[in-house]
DNA sequence: CCGTTGACTCTTT
DNA sequence: AAAAGAGCCAACG
């Protein structure tokens, strides 16, 4: 996909991604969706190698399709935190923070 | 029904 | 130029 308009496919992201609302989430796919595009990957990949603050850019409100947490390049329980202080909670299944299902 | 494998997509290193 | 990366889905056993 390269009808992207001035901005990098990882900008577009970034302003989805910094528009979601406190206390709720988005999937890679809901995503990728808005971009027209099935770059998942990719949407997790720019969020990884995320160069703004995380303030800006709240990457732990993107989780995946399946309600898992997915990754985080920082401390997994650092998302897991700052998800509980915007009133998300998970069903924390397992030993495997990035296992964890959001309670909708 | 479950687990594993492979194909897809896009950016960055 | 090649491979990896915070994923998703379909197909196969």
């Amino acid at each position: 996909m390269n009808n992207i308009p001035n901005k990098t496919f990882n900008e577009q992201v970034y302003e989805i991604v910094s528009s979601i609302p406190k206390g709720y989430v988005m999937t890679y796919k809901q995503i990728a969706n808005k971009l027209n595009c099935r770059a998942y990957r990719a949407v997790g990949n720019a969020l990884n190698k995320n160069p703004h603050p995380i303030s800006k850019v709240p990457c732990h409100r993107v989780i995946k399709t399946n309600l898992e947490l997915g990754g985080y390049a920082w401390d997994i329980m650092r998302k897991v935190e700052l998800l509980e202080a915007e009133g998300i909670t998970f069903k924390k299944i397992g030993y495997d923070p990035s296992k964890w299902i959001v309670k909708r």
